[in-house]
DNA sequence: CATACCATTTCAAACGTTTGCGAAAAGAGT
DNA sequence: ACTCTTTTCGCAAACGTTTGAAATGGTATG
């Protein structure tokens, strides 16, 4: 049951002044009698009168809010991104509705059309891995509200992107191997229709190729869940006892190849060197701690929202912008074959 | 650049009729004349006309916006909150609008003022470690717009509370380590200001009074984090060695032990079982995989957000509600000194 | 032929705020 | 006493939508 809340018009019957005085009063405007700036002003503080933000948005036709579309915010990737456009949006007057895709294209339909009765100001989205098809997106440059593109991106699509060198993180992960000594490296992948997989996997052949190291045909494992990763590795040590490094997609399949080589008795990173990809939380708690390549989700996130406030800010159509951010590797034991001092 | 948003005035100028017309063609009004209805509807559809949610905010006095505050997203257990609540808002058609207090209690107070600005409908908060005035609750509370804490709530407040039976899961985790065999167990207990972290000692305690085992003076160590876990246990192990079991304050620390324990060449769980509280992702690919308490994050949050929609639907104002949930006891290996068939 | 009645449509107010413009009042200058 | 200026304030429109009440035009009833 929701109180009253003080109004302009209510100052106004009070003092019997019109509203638009009031509204002047309260900003100071030159036009005011000083006493009546006082009193207006004081019967603000008192009444504790707060602007309604609703009148202003419709006045305005802003809201001030900037949706956020991500697969799921259980991940840590995803709410380290989350964290860093709240940051950056909060300081511009800003604030963040969050809507959760579960990895499904329908949500994501149905969440930006929502959104978008919200009137919101912008959008900043991370696609689906099951998006196909991108008439919404469309839809959204067509009405004209803004958008970017967050670590997976849409390239049908006349919008601002944030990416991540998946590239380049890929093969400084395996460079990264290759210098501890690792000569047969498996590199556990991602699916190869979403750019991530693939780039990650060119980096790491890249990186092989480089250092005359010859590709196997076991060298690429499609697998990028912990628990694939859990089954897989087993057999495949046991087939080819000579592997000696594992680069993983992700994290998450990094620390189940990590178990899955504890399991056959292997000792990490004696014998098995292991890197990870994301940096995510448990890359740090991992039994030994994971050798990884920081992803910079809060970066990409400020950087994303950065993007969003000039396009939502600006009045000329500039072309879209993509930035790609730098990945630093995170050296830790799980890699560490020669001893560093 | 935001383009022209199609409004109730452009089809009504369009047509040669008011919008009034307009309006009520598109809710299928009994009133309108069915060529008119046709008309203009199809029109509607052509020109992908939205209703413009801030004119009805406005109108309506509500916002169908639900504040959520948390310390922190990138914690699985409050990112298992905030999905919780936004499937239940958004089956009633309530989007959520996310701030982080970062623990901070200025950042607490900051979010809400600025929340409230933006006319959210009601809030859902989770109390800030640091925050020990309420001032900024009781003003949410004057101003009538409903509030749910949860997991941590303030009891100055006239609110209602989803809260996790942490007295009964610290006595199930206490009695489970019992059960297998422990008889000397330590309690790695949260600051015991906090209700979470005086409900879960006590529950502690309960069991162990309850099955007639003795406590010591280093039963209790207040060490809710990772890192300091780590750091305590060897120093514990090392002047008490009979200790055969650990109950941590949450997953994080129970790791932390695990790692200590590790480190120290004794066997998980033979030689030292370990139990922690939350069943975050990381107690699952813990190694050992962790035996925890299920804090039930994910129904929390459903249960605020439908607590939170039936006092912004109500009209009556009823007394405060507190639900408690049950917690669960999820046995893993990090437990199991005695074999479960 | 006036009245009633119906279907259909428009008017006007409302939500809270901002802002260009005009108006009233008071003082200054001639 | 007249105009001119300055100070201070109010009117009205606008943002997009809804909705009770009034208006319109037409047909049927008395």
């Amino acid at each position: 049951m929701k109180g009253h809340q003080v109004t302009i018009k209510d100052i106004a019957k009070i003092l019997h002044i019109s509203p638009s005085t009031v509204s002047r009063a309260l900003k100071d405007h030159p036009d005011i009698n000083p006493q009546t700036k006082k009193n207006v002003q004081e019967l603000a503080k008192k009444l504790h009168y707060k602007p309604n933000q609703i009148a202003l948005n419709l006045l305005q036709k802003e809201s001030k809010l900037i949706g956020v579309i991500v697969p799921e915010i259980i991940h840590y990737f995803f709410s380290t991104i989350i964290s860093g456009i709240e940051k950056i949006a909060n300081e511009s007057g800003y604030h963040i509705i969050i809507a959760q895709s579960n990895e499904s294209y329908h949500k994501e339909v149905e969440n930006i059309q929502a959104l978008l009765s919200s009137n919101i100001d912008g959008f900043i989205i991370t696609m689906a891995k099951t998006t196909l098809t991108f008439d919404h997106y469309k839809n959204v440059e067509e009405i004209g509200v803004p958008m970017v593109f967050v670590d997976r991106a849409c390239d049908k699509v006349n919008a601002d992107k944030v990416l991540v060198d998946d590239f380049d993180g890929a093969y400084k992960a395996t460079k990264h191997l290759i210098e501890n000594g690792c000569e047969n490296i498996v590199h556990l992948a991602g699916p190869q229709n979403l750019d991530i997989g693939l780039q990650r996997k060119e980096g790491f052949l890249a990186a092989l190729n480089d250092s005359n190291i010859s590709i196997n045909d076991y060298s690429i494992q499609i697998c990028d869940t912990h628990d694939h990763a859990l089954k897989l590795i087993p057999k495949l040590l046991s087939k080819y006892n000579n592997i000696d490094g594992i680069f993983a997609v992700n994290d998450l399949t990094a620390i189940g190849a990590m178990k899955a080589v504890k399991s056959v008795n292997k000792k990490i990173p004696e014998e098995i060197a292991i890197v990870g990809f994301t940096n995510s939380y448990i890359s740090y708690i991992a039994d030994p701690e994971l050798t990884t390549i920081d992803q910079k989700g809060y970066e990409m996130g400020q950087h994303a929202a950065r993007m969003i406030l000039k396009r939502i800010q600006s009045v000329d159509n500039y072309g879209p912008v993509t930035t790609i951010l730098n990945t630093d590797l995170i050296i830790r034991k799980s890699s560490l074959k020669i001893k560093i001092e």
